[in-house]
DNA sequence: TCCCGAAGTTCGATTTAAATG
DNA sequence: GCATTTAAATCGAACTTCGGG
């Protein structure tokens, strides 16, 4: 059956441009056709008038490629992944927002997936991203839904991939991760330079790296400032991590500080939404911030401006990491298709002391 | 060439089992393995027997289809699109939680996009959905980016689409709403429960439909009550909105508010955002929430809950809301499948009071 | 005619190898 | 050999058609 026949039958909803309909229209080849709209190394044999011609009458069909074809023959699909543990979580929307922001300008697309803290879904969604051919994965993950089972399979498929937000110490693995332990020291400092002496400490769950290196962080300033702590005014975060326990754990554990009756005027909470619920604590037993008490938190999530008080907090520079992220994955990805070796990079970025109004210099006694 | 030499030579990161390697190892035709794979009619013709020992060599295997392969010929992409106008506003990740949920029962996966409120972004996204062969499209738009000639594209590319948080009175289109009239009457209604009387009111811009509808809700209670509204008690937002100037804009116009000098004890606020800016306006002035002002919200976004005070606000369905329109686009990409009509439908969401401690009964006086 | 299976065409592009003057 | 162009093979699956028991 003759083709015209065929695709004049179709009409109504069918009827996308193909490279065919460009070849027919410009009298040219297929092949040239091809060559021509990708600028194939043979490209710079083709006369520049050709060239135009073929450009242009792609362009009045309004000619585009299918991508499934162009895809399924080159092997190449100029799609990276992006897996978040939880879109609701306002730090995963920054480093998206920066991802986002700087594959823009490349030629790469990116497919999401939202794993809503959910292991099964971390999995499926990993399964489906592989399945379209994602030539890089960026992962926005916490320690629940990462193992190495998961990243030996990336590994065997040969896809690069980066981590933001974490690292993985036991494996060599790129990632974009803050400075914890400077944040951290940085925030008591802060304190500590307002007069602070007696401070509680709401500590992250156990399970987290970072909890542990922004304890790190505490520890080294008290011992170069000889602040002392106190072990009773230190608690710490369940391990059953989400934003909202963050915010509830806050809160409880501010009431348990302030049941030890030890007298302190400040607290450094483990992040922004524990230190809300802090906040709350305090106010619900009629304690003012920053008059009272201050309070500093730790990641500067969007309400932590807009709080009342405004939360003076350790601001990661999301959208930066978030770029970083994009630079390294497409490194990488520019290295495995030379069939170059690419070594993991591993990037550590230093966080900011954003004053606002929860803490407040100590009144002289 | 033979074809297991070539295999062979390729060998270490691209060594996809294809269908052709199922149909050797069972020792049938390709032609068999995917019609047993793909429970297409046919297979009811074939023996048990057959069907699971290709099932059993396919997953020993590790075969998975080729999505690109499959698309190109199927010319079915499995896929629908998410535009979203931005994805670090609270109000979009909760409808895009909502639609993920309720996607991952379904056979279909999603390819978002984040507009970040530039129309270009947009358009660009749209034409980058439209080449991925989205079989249909949810958008969540603001007025910014949405107009007809967009639309235009989708009517004859024949891709259904259904507008969430919006409607569109000047064109037939599926779309799920909130019912802004009853929700800002219930919180007007609350107010006046609680005792208030004298009520400021800060109204969205003039632009948004949500605001004239909220404001008709405004109205007809006070109507129906007998209340009156002083029109020196009633201010706008401007019509550059974004969510921070909401929050800046409800921190001015409640100063504004207070320089008037009537006496009024609450404040009616267009949304979440601009009642954050109010209660900050008011704390400055050393001004109490609730005690000496009520202020109510709507759309209770994430903070909302936790903000100091808590606020007593107009709940938005928002996950419901998400998985009501996948609801309406999967029952519209079926229709035009089957190529049947499909009649727009527009559904209407009853918003819910949330009683939290921003709102106060009025002290007798 | 019913059942079972396979050969061959097709989707729309990229790429290789080769033909033309 | 050089500049210019193209026929034909190919990617991996789906689908149409056909043949034999």
């Amino acid at each position: 059956m003759p083709f015209e026949f065929v695709r004049g039958l179709i009409g109504g909803s069918n009827l996308m441009v193909t490279i065919h309909d460009v070849a027919k229209s410009s009298g040219f080849s297929i092949t040239t056709v091809s060559i021509v709209l990708n600028d194939a190394p043979l490209a710079r044999y083709i006369p520049l008038e050709t060239k135009n011609r073929i450009k242009k009458i792609a362009k009045t069909l309004g000619y585009r490629p299918n991508v499934f074809a162009r895809s399924l023959r080159s092997k190449r699909s100029n799609t990276v992944g992006v897996i978040v543990f939880d879109i609701t979580d306002p730090y995963c929307t920054h480093i998206l927002r920066g991802i986002e922001l700087s594959l823009y300008q490349s030629s790469y697309i990116s497919i999401f997936a939202d794993a809503q803290n959910d292991r099964a879904r971390f999995e499926r969604y990993l399964e489906m991203l592989l399945d379209r051919r994602v030539e890089g994965l960026i992962t926005l993950a916490n320690s629940l839904l990462l193992d190495l089972d998961i990243l030996a399979v990336l590994e065997k498929r040969n896809v690069p991939m980066v981590l933001i937000g974490r690292e993985l110490k036991s494996l060599a693995m790129s990632a974009v991760i803050i400075d914890n332990a400077a944040g951290a020291r940085a925030a008591l400092e802060h304190l500590y330079t307002l007069g602070h002496r007696h401070i509680g400490f709401i500590r992250g769950p156990k399970m987290l790296a970072d909890s542990r290196e922004r304890w790190k962080g505490v520890r080294s300033f008290a011992h170069d400032a000889g602040l002392v702590l106190d072990p009773k005014m230190i608690v710490d975060l369940t391990d059953l991590y989400d934003p909202t326990s963050a915010f509830e754990g806050g809160y409880k554990l501010t009431q348990e500080l302030l049941r030890r009756e030890r007298p302190f005027t400040a607290i450094h909470a483990f992040d922004d939404m524990t230190a809300f619920g802090a906040i709350r604590a305090l106010g619900k037993s009629k304690l003012k911030v920053p008059d009272d008490y201050s309070v500093i938190g730790f990641d500067d999530v969007a309400p932590a401006a807009l709080y009342a008080p405004p939360l003076t907090t350790i601001r990661q520079p999301m959208e930066t990491m978030g770029a970083m992220g994009v630079g390294i994955l497409l490194d990488a990805i520019t290295a495995s298709r030379e069939s170059r070796t690419f070594s993991p990079v591993q990037r550590k970025v230093a966080p900011e002391l954003l004053v606002r109004e929860s803490t407040k210099a100590l009144a002289q006694p």
